[in-house]
DNA sequence: ACACTATCCTGCAGGC
DNA sequence: TGCCTGCAGGATAGTG
């Protein structure tokens, strides 16, 4: 599910509840999610503080107050919620747990964050903080879009000579780092670019971006910044840290429209949803060349 | 190097 | 009602 803006918008929820808390207690309810948890996971974290709340791409990177830093992935399905260990002076709420609920960290200021996440495409690692960069995750990541290294240069640079589709660049995380299926889409509608493309039929002869190519890292910013901005889409999983729904999905000029009409170039019933490497695409070829 | 597939897992919508 | 198929926001290993 999540992609870059649901979790910087996990990301914006949790700092609050976790910077500079200690973690007092680490709740594990199965061995592993996409891999096996260590051995010495729970143990690792109890009593760490908790110095920084980080995003690359699409993980998440909390830095301890022992030099390492735990490195979580929210897969296809993966959800944090915060709830309080207390209400008021008073009532305590029971920890009530629902399904796929696999990892509960209490943290000292007395509210617990939960993980849940039913189909287990996350995951949860702890490496040294200075090992972060070199690691195998992080070594081939490609630019955040959000940066100023996003841009036509740099995406002529990549495409260039690519026989593959636009789209599928687009999802490639060795060149950009944090775009998916959803925001892929809606950021080739808005340049008018057809997903169809190829990279390389997007630079000129000369290696230079093409008109069509200067419009993409503009579009992409756009919509990545506009879905942060509405805490992100909610298909089915995506939660912000206090349960409530991002609202970005009402925004989609294209993703998960099919057969309906352009809202862009108001050609009717024309949305149209196609194969790209085993993920679906929507896009309007009335508007998108 | 590149392009494409199969795979991990659960839940849900749609067809019959 | 229930059974079956296909599809879902990601990323990797493996294939030609």
């Amino acid at each position: 599910m999540p992609e870059l803006p649901e979790v910087e918008t996990v990301r914006r929820g949790l700092a609050p509840a976790m910077i500079n808390r200690q973690i007092v207690q680490v709740e594990v309810r199965r061995k592993d999610l996409r891999f096996p948890f260590p051995s010495n996971f729970t143990h690792s974290l109890i009593g760490r503080e908790i110095l920084a709340l980080r995003r690359r791409a699409k993980y998440l990177l909390v830095d301890l107050d022992d030099q390492m830093s735990l490195i979580m992935h929210l897969g296809m399905s993966g959800s944090f919620r915060i709830e309080e260990e207390t209400l008021g002076n008073f009532i305590h709420v029971r920890n009530r747990l629902f399904a796929h609920d696999h990892v509960t960290f209490h943290l000292s200021n007395g509210q617990r964050v939960i993980y849940n996440d039913p189909r287990r495409f996350g995951f949860m690692l702890l490496i040294p903080t200075v090992e972060i960069m070199t690691h195998g995750y992080f070594s081939h990541l490609g630019v955040e879009p959000l940066s100023n290294l996003l841009n036509a240069e740099f995406l002529a640079r990549g495409f260039h000579h690519r026989k593959t589709s636009v789209k599928s660049l687009l999802l490639d995380q060795h060149l950009i780092a944090g775009i998916g299926n959803i925001y892929a889409c809606e950021a080739l509608h808005e340049a008018k670019i057809s997903p169809l493309r190829q990279g390389r039929d997007l630079v000129t002869q000369q290696g230079r971006p093409s008109a069509a190519l200067k419009r993409l890292p503009k579009t992409i910013k756009n919509v990545l910044e506009k879905a942060i901005s509405a805490g992100g889409s909610s298909l089915r999983d995506h939660r912000q840290t206090d349960g409530a729904m991002g609202y970005f999905q009402h925004q989609f000029k294209v993703y998960g429209r099919e057969n309906e009409s352009c809202y862009t170039c108001g050609a009717k019933k024309n949305i149209s949803r196609i194969d790209q490497s085993g993920r679906s695409t929507f896009y309007c070829p009335g508007c998108q060349k």
